[in-house]
DNA sequence: ACCCCGATTGTGAGCGTGAACAAACGGAAC
DNA sequence: GTTCCGTTTGTTCACGCTCACAATCGGGGT
């Protein structure tokens, strides 16, 4: 049976089905799919034309299972619905897309080791070839590390000093060179928002900040320290709007430079007249803050395009040594900063 | 050879090994990790230990391979970069998870049809079982509908027309909803800056404005029109602000509002004071624009979620008529918007 | 005319799993 | 003790593809 009985609901085709209408063997249609040398064009074109006059598509599952590959990619992320998070993925997945691979997503509920040792899990029981993790707190890249066993891993935007392969911004530099603006402007030292403890982010945005400081002789003011929102921002904001001397803040985000400026703004603070700010990440919102926000651009895209590529890199074989790619971030000057007041 | 070749890296383990630890056969095995009746407690507890002693892991695309189902669903979207596209994909990534599929995302270039075939056949060629389109123009959800053959596909976000089973939230009463509020406040009539031709969203809500208008009785402006951005909304906002008789916009999202307060406070209209201004979405950082933000707000998460339901049910089999689920959207009231000034 | 070699095509095996069927087991009913 | 039936386990096959190898074809050299 089977040739025969022409059922009315046509299974999907598979590759003997147009090997047969090609008059060819199954072997010769998986040449022309797969690109081999050695087929008479005549011969591809009669494929060629089978397949698609059956509409066929070559089974997937059937082919990893054989080549031991699954052309899958996982990324594992956290807030996946902030601008840089978001971005990043969309980053990973063109790239992903150029080098044939297609990405699977999985998302953490927490940042603990063990949500991230179940997202990674989760992954690897689908057959990854490798993952790409977004997770810039310290806490997830180590569970990361941890993890790592028998599937290449890369951390993207943060984990500079993790043992895996990471690419990041060069955050430290990036804020140095906020702070040194802000300096250059006349401020005589620049106070900071920074995000929150146990993200690298954080950490490296602040150590740059207090290295301008010191390089430049200023005092070093105490830090103050928000979540990354807008709300921690105005709340800071509030605070900062009482202290007196404050003429220069650095923001570790643009989210709380958000909130601060509406602190600043309802407590009569002029920014920049009174208070200039600067902000970190350039979201697409900060050209039309009132007033517009010199900031510290992060390329994310970029971000997650070379993630990927090291990636495939590592995925190529000849394993290379664990790499650190720092991409340079770019100051935007927007009019949320100006001259110190003459004070 | 193979069994006594004790390679020093040792492959990947499979069911037989396990099954050949627990000193049963690999169906057993199977039936151990499928749930089926019939397992004897004591093998049972036999099998699960050698599969954690091996660290066994199933093979995915083995499985896929016969039981024709690759527990995974797609992704199409467009924009994934914003806060609205990025929230869905969270929400469907999570309901997916809890019910048991992976999720595989390919992102659109652009919004033609052609790209938006492409990105389908990319994912029916890794074998997904369901499609989620996130990507509300009218155009890609045309496009979808006419290549949903062979795998059952579900809408969100938008494309309350189409052919296929669809998961929005009701733009119309949303926007019902903030143009009557305005009225209510007082004023003469509402302004309208919309959103790009060809969006779903945009005509909907666009809509919604003209319906409250002329239910009240009030003159229906011309409409402005943006493409979503801040910047866009910005220039809306420099030209509104020349015109006169002015008193309240409705904005047919966020990042456009945003524009447009900025555009006002520099032509020096104050807001609310002057001119009153409400949005849709209720992005994250709507509260602390200056002044915060009256909007309406979609819960894009549960469009998601929804979403994913909807497509899981269609999945079950039992092929239910074309569903079209609406979400209600809630109004949020801020300070942008206040009373009617006198005269 | 015959042999050799590269180009081209076909054949068979096996990837790791689940499904169908068969077999073995063990207790209850007679 | 025998029969019957439900429980438990094993055997065999197929899923659709790629890989290794064998077979065939065809032209150039001798």
């Amino acid at each position: 049976m089977g040739s025969e009985t022409a059922g009315l609901e046509a299974r999907q085709p598979v590759m003997a089905d147009v090997a047969k209408l090609a008059g060819v063997s199954h072997q010769t249609v998986s040449r022309v799919l797969n690109g081999a040398p050695h087929v008479r064009p005549g011969t591809r074109d009669r494929v060629l034309a089978a397949i698609r006059e059956l509409d066929y598509r070559p089974n997937s599952a059937a082919r990893a299972l054989v080549t031991r590959r699954s052309q899958t990619l996982g990324v594992v992320s956290f807030e996946s619905t902030l601008y840089g998070p978001a971005s990043m993925l969309d980053g990973i997945e063109r790239a992903a897309r150029s080098a044939g691979y297609f990405v699977s997503v999985a998302s953490l509920r927490s940042l603990d080791s063990r949500s991230v040792q179940e997202a990674v899990d989760r992954l690897r029981d689908q057959g990854v070839e490798g993952i790409v993790v977004i997770a810039p707190q310290t806490s997830a890249v180590s569970a990361v590390a941890k993890v790592s066993s028998s599937v290449p891993v890369v951390a993207v935007g943060s984990g500079a000093r993790s043992s895996i392969p990471t690419v990041t911004v060069d955050n430290r530099s990036g804020a140095e060179a906020a702070t040194r603006q802000l300096l250059d402007l006349g401020h005589r030292t620049v106070h900071h928002l920074a995000g929150p403890g146990g993200w690298l982010e954080s950490q490296d945005r602040q150590e740059g900040w207090r290295r301008a400081l010191e390089a430049a002789g200023a005092p070093v003011p105490t830090v103050a320290v928000g979540d990354w929102s807008a709300r921690s921002g105005y709340e800071a904001g509030q605070r900062m709007a009482r202290l007196e001397g404050v003429t220069a803040v650095f923001c570790a985000n643009d989210h709380m430079a958000l909130g601060l400026l509406r602190a600043l703004h309802e407590s009569g603070r002029p920014v920049p007249g009174d208070i200039s700010v600067v902000g970190f990440d350039d979201i697409p919102e900060a050209a039309y803050f009132i007033p517009p926000l010199t900031t510290v651009r992060q390329d994310f895209g970029e971000l997650g395009r070379r993630a990927l590529e090291l990636l495939v890199a590592e995925l190529g074989g000849t394993d290379q040594p664990i790499a650190r790619v720092q991409i340079a971030p770019e100051m935007v000057l927007r009019r949320s900063t100006g001259p110190a007041h003459r004070g």
